[in-house]
RNA sequence: GUGGGAGUAGCUCAGUCGGUAGAGCAUCGGACUGUGGCUCCGAUGGUCGCGGGUUCGAACCCCGUCUCUCACCCCA
């Protein structure tokens, strides 16, 4: 037998019933903020994320789809959405015309990694771009956003962590800071941290040592480096994040692993996924399209991890979007009843109700059951004694209740119930 | 890439001391049913993840490998 590639899964019914209301949900609000969908290719250029998510983070160093195709071109499965949003903006002068573009997409993403709980090696996200903005307003509107989004899905306690690694023109000195401080205390940390401390020290923040959390307690912030603008967008965010009543935590161990992000980063967390624990995240990259050859155009963004948001979707929401809606099962009481049923389908089904015809005609029993075992909640029956009266027994499959209805009144009596 | 746990029917699992594989559910057929989650009878379904080794004989022991799973690394 074949089975699915490492790493890879089938979204089977219901489930797919339940992302698809995701999505829908997604789409809905986006719209209401005046985004835009943009589709950008699976497939792009190594380079692109080379350049963009940074040579010395993982995912670009042992995480990517890559391979050479027939014309000996290097390319990889986008680990990540926001660097071909940018190539996309920069490549179609998207700039053109001023002002800010505001786009969101939904899609496949591939990363090469040991698949556990919460993560695989094709992921889905659900993100959201805004290119052109530099002003903290417009990271207060996009948190504004991803919080309207998560409510509507039926979160509640849910906060962002939020932090600022400021421009490179600071984080050169507070990572200079931190060198200083983790290698006095560098005979107490793992191997793991040591490493980290040599590449890149910002990365023992996220330590999940105990002894070394003590030590990053103490460590100095990113906050009290930042240089001058930095710090004044930083205050002006929060200002108006309380002004806008979205919550929020100061999180100065808050770094993130992409190499991309200046000044605002952030991150929602829930419980209920396991070690990979990180629901979304985002941040500001004010250099990124200029990276690119692009002009220079300031930028921020979301990515939220699908697979993981549908994994601790509230049990209100799953329900809702797992039922079978207001679809109705038409079933013959008799095989002689078939020629009838399909045309009544027909009739309701021009009329804009979602019918389930099972035509076998294997009696009013078989044909409940399998009914309810689909997850339908109204059945139509029609056998003899019906047709030669012109009615229809609709029934409840719920109460079990039901009652006789003139097939002329059918389609008006389902939508009205 | 590293470590732990697990792979037996579509699903959940049993399988003794090594002696050629079982249950429940599901599926299909039948009985009974113009009103469903019953009941009864019967049937289908397994290269025991895969490959090698030990043995007269392997689902069981050994080695390798693949996949799943959890964790590390890292991230959504």
């Amino acid at each position: 037998m074949i089975a699915s590639v490492k790493g890879t899964r089938d979204l089977l019914p219901p489930e797919t019933r339940v992302w698809n209301r995701v999505e829908a949900v997604a789409r809905e609000v986006f719209a209401l903020h005046a985004f835009d969908e943009i589709r950008t290719p699976v497939l792009e250029s190594t380079d692109l994320f080379v350049r963009t998510v940074g040579e010395s983070t993982d995912i670009v160093h042992k995480e990517m789809y890559t391979f050479t195709d027939r014309g000996g071109r290097s390319v990889t499965l986008r680990p990540e959405n926001t660097a071909g949003v940018a190539r996309a903006y920069v490549e179609h002068g998207l700039a053109q015309g001023g002002g800010a573009r505001k786009l969101y997409y939904i899609g496949p993403q591939f990363r090469y990694e040991r698949p556990q709980k919460g993560r695989y090696r094709e992921f889905r996200q659900i993100g959201a771009e805004v290119l052109g903005a530099a002003d903290p307003a417009t990271d207060a509107e996009v948190l504004g956003m991803l919080f309207d989004f998560l409510a509507r899905l039926g979160f509640t306690g849910l906060s962002v962590a939020l932090n600022s690694v400021g421009t490179d023109v600071c984080r050169g000195a507070y990572v200079e800071a931190l060198r200083a401080y983790f290698s006095n205390h560098a005979d107490r940390m793992g191997d793991d941290d040591r490493r980290r401390l040599e590449q890149n020290p910002l990365r023992v923040l996220d330590t999940k040592d105990p002894a070394v959390k003590a030590i990053v307690d103490e460590a100095p912030r990113m906050l009290d480096f930042l240089d001058a603008e930095s710090a004044a967008h930083h205050e002006e965010l929060l200002v108006l994040l309380d002004a806008a009543g979205i919550p929020y935590r100061i999180e100065p161990r808050l770094v993130r692993g992409l190499d991309y992000y200046t000044r605002t980063v952030f991150e929602v967390t829930a419980g209920g996924l396991g070690a990979q624990d990180a629901l979304l995240g985002g941040g500001r990259y004010d250099r990124l399209v200029s990276d690119l050859g692009g002009p220079k155009t300031a930028g921020i963004g979301f990515a939220i991890g699908e697979d993981r948001l549908v994994d601790v979707l509230p049990p209100a929401f799953r329900d809702e979007a797992a039922r079978a809606g207001s679809t109705v099962a038409l079933v013959p009481l008799d095989r002689s009843d078939r020629a009838a049923a399909m045309e009544l389908a027909r009739a309701l089904r021009a009329a804009g109700i979602a019918v389930d015809l099972d035509p076998a005609g294997k009696g009013p029993g078989a044909g409940l059951k399998g009914a309810e075992r689909r997850g339908l909640s109204v059945a139509v029956l029609l056998g003899g004694r019906e047709r030669e009266a012109g009615t229809v027994v609709v029934k409840n499959l719920a109460s079990r209740t039901q009652e006789t209805v003139p097939v002329g009144r059918l389609a008006e009596f389902l939508k009205g119930s």
